[in-house]
DNA sequence: TATATTTGTGTTGCAAACACACAAAGACAA
DNA sequence: TTGTCTTTGTGTGTTTGCAACACAAATATA
């Protein structure tokens, strides 16, 4: 008789002000030490994986995700929660997080965006699945177009190209990034302009996912790549 | 209390003579009917996810694999096995099939080389789970150096230029690719010269693991790329 | 000795990436 | 009003890397 529990997590990404954030939430760890975690928790006998995913994040922090996909899944380490045998299903979801205002801190829940820079010690083996989440995303992010996700639906190329840049951790010239993004030909250019802090206003454009899946179809690849 | 079983099940290539083969092994299903399925099965209390892999590799086919890693968790389909809740942790593995000769058909153990082209209806969810690793297997073959994996310590640029085409289903310039792969430097060339059926004799070659990972840390990034 | 077959090596043209420069459009201060 | 600063938007030459080629070398066979 096999006595093996099964759950999954989510590591949820959100970009602000030219910084990756990740979604966490606090938790009582026994007794006394509250540690921040990856939102997640026990799947039920009668739900799909993606199912219970989606409800622990509606649960516990309610916000809906922009893209998710199955992460991988940790269960190599037998005591990766001390109180017993969990083999944890890890998802990867993106998220607009200008849409959904999560105040930092101040949340009933005690649900938090952390600047991924400045995350703590989590619980269980938390910090290894957000790094394997954060090796995904800089990795997709160059062959897939999973940027748009992280952005409000019309955004201003700068926007864009900081993502990149903050994501990937490194400089990105403006002017082929451009030029380059405009020739996949998926993404529109509306007719509103937006003043800036200081300098030429800026339009603002869209992902155009029809186009983008008709091209996926021609069989067309994605791809940024830059020196 | 929550009652899900946790599985593993492996998707095994090989490859020979011009055609990609997959390992199956044949079970009873219920009473009658015996169905051909991934080799697999539960995993112990004690027991990480790939131990519990390469344990039923051993215990059900006896073969030891050249790579392996995780390929994805099937846990949305609630009755994939319809005796329980089962989650299954999918297994991707590459084999020289030169090296391990499991004589097909006549096994006792009842396990066999299939075709990838001629694979039956299978145990379970089995296809999808097979579908789901092929596709896995010509993306990595193309942006990380997995077919030397398939092949025998030793071989003819022809055969692996066969591999690539037989497993992309393409053609591809002999000349290009042959140029392409030199020009990557982690490639030996040994003084070993095998008679060919027709045509000039040709040399052997082996792929030297560590310049490729000393290429690796420099940043280096391993792409097939044919049109 | 000629032919078929497969291996091994160049060459050349083109398209895409890279490294740049500069004009356009606003905010702000003198 | 004018000049400066800043950010957006467009263009241009150079280089690199890929794709499409041709041909010589080395064997088996008829």
């Amino acid at each position: 008789m096999q006595n093996i529990k099964v759950a999954v997590d989510a590591v949820v990404f959100g970009y602000k002000a030219k910084v990756l954030h990740v979604l966490l939430i606090q938790q009582k760890f026994g007794s006394n030490e509250p540690y921040w975690a990856l939102p997640g928790g026990l799947v039920k006998d009668d739900e799909a994986l993606s199912d219970a995913v989606k409800r622990e994040l509606r649960e516990e922090t309610n916000v809906t995700v922009n893209y998710m996909e199955q992460l991988y899944t940790f269960g190599d380490n037998l005591n990766r929660d001390p109180r017993n045998r969990v083999v944890s299903v890890a998802y990867f979801a993106l998220i607009d997080s200008s849409k959904t205002d999560i105040k930092a801190d101040t949340d009933a829940d005690n649900v938090k965006w952390y600047n991924i820079e400045d995350v703590p010690a989590l619980a269980f083996d938390h910090n290894i699945i957000l790094d394997t989440a954060v090796k995904r995303l800089k990795a997709k992010l160059i062959y897939q177009p999973i940027g748009f996700d992280l952005l409000p639906q019309e955004f201003l190329f700068s926007d864009l190209e900081n993502l990149y840049c903050t994501i990937l951790g490194r400089e990105i010239d403006r002017r082929n990034f451009r030029k380059k993004i405009i020739g996949f030909d998926f993404i529109d250019e509306t007719d509103k302009i937006v003043a800036q802090k200081a300098g030429r206003p800026a339009k603002l454009f869209r992902f155009n996912k029809q186009k983008y899946s008709k091209l996926e179809e021609e069989g067309f690849h994605f791809e940024i790549k830059f020196a």
